[in-house]
DNA sequence: CTTGACTCCGTAGTGTACTACGGAGTTTAC
DNA sequence: GTAAACTCCGTAGTACACTACGGAGTCAAG
């Protein structure tokens, strides 16, 4: 059985030698056995395994994801309809995603669209909507990415509270400056 | 004038007062005058100001790129057509990643729907296509983001002939493994 | 033998945009 | 007066996915 070394694997894989060692730190691939130098001994299956990262990467899935995505290649109870359940919430995610996006394209290019060019940037309509102000109202604000940051952190369960607060009033609720 | 301290600043700034340090370090706004108990005194402009930064991040600008943005607004010599191309740019650049997105989507659509559902995980052609066996080839390293990281690194520079051989290959080819 | 490429390790750093902390001082409402 | 909320600061940490380093040992080709 032809054996591989840390580099040898990389190149077959695609992947630098550096992000081995952080895929095997990350549980990702296995710690191989080492020749006596204390060298890493691969197998084919090892670029098999990094290649099978790669694609999902490529499909969007991030490096728990593929962990679980993994695990599930081996599980002797798992069917694809499991499977198949992970990869139809990717595409429900990408789907989100892209709305987000078209949203901001859709309200950057009316921007655009508004600009007469040459003039001072004092009379910018671009910067006048950035600003809030101007003629017209864009609603800008309901467009963006800001959804709430997941941080699975100890420390925060102890501030829960502010955190319910301010999500009660919605989640992009500002505050109206007082006159 | 009316002052407001650092807390009533980020409420209706629709940001966190921890943001708005983070933000003066950053120089996204300045340093305002203290009290004698060293509290900041902010006046009503900066609350302007952080509303245009909360705008043009939920159109997908960076800060870095609001920074700029922020400077163009008080150049005397800026021009409207300045504003317009960066948002310009901002429309492509969102476009490429709607792209990528689609292409995700549509290579993962394919998947699920080439999934019988309930047959085992060994017999499962999302695994397959993952794996990069199976009995057609699903073209998925075509479709991802993995363009290079920009990394403005000082010690990078003394490893460039490394990333040179590389590039040279193409930026996404991958050795056959030997047989 | 020599030299250059490679490997090892654990830590630290990159980029992005925040967020939290601890301990001390200040402010405000009851 | 009291207690809670607020402010200060600089550091460290979060999430994510890597990437680099330094110094020492190993390997392979000339």
């Amino acid at each position: 059985m032809k054996q591989f070394s840390i580099g040898e694997v990389a190149r077959y894989g695609g992947v630098g030698v550096e992000t081995i060692r952080f895929y095997e730190r990350e549980g990702l691939i296995a710690e191989p056995p080492r020749k006596e130098s204390g060298y890493r001994q691969y197998t084919q299956e090892t670029v098999v395994r990094l290649r099978f990262i790669q694609r999902a990467k490529d499909l969007g899935f991030s490096l728990r994801e593929i962990k679980e995505l993994l695990s599930l290649r081996i599980e002797p109870l798992t069917d694809c309809a499991d499977i198949q359940e992970r990869a139809e919430a990717k595409v429900r995610d990408i789907e989100g995603k892209i709305q987000t996006l078209q949203r901001m394209k859709k309200a950057l290019a009316n921007l655009v669209a508004s600009c007469p060019g040459r003039v001072p940037a004092s009379d910018c309509p671009i910067l006048d909507a950035l600003e809030g102000s101007g003629a017209h109202e864009t609603p800008i604000s309901a467009i963006g990415q800001r959804t709430a940051k997941k941080r699975p952190n100890d420390r925060s369960s102890m501030k829960s509270t502010t955190a319910s607060r301010r999500a009660g009033k919605g989640a992009n609720h500002v505050p109206t400056l007082p006159r």
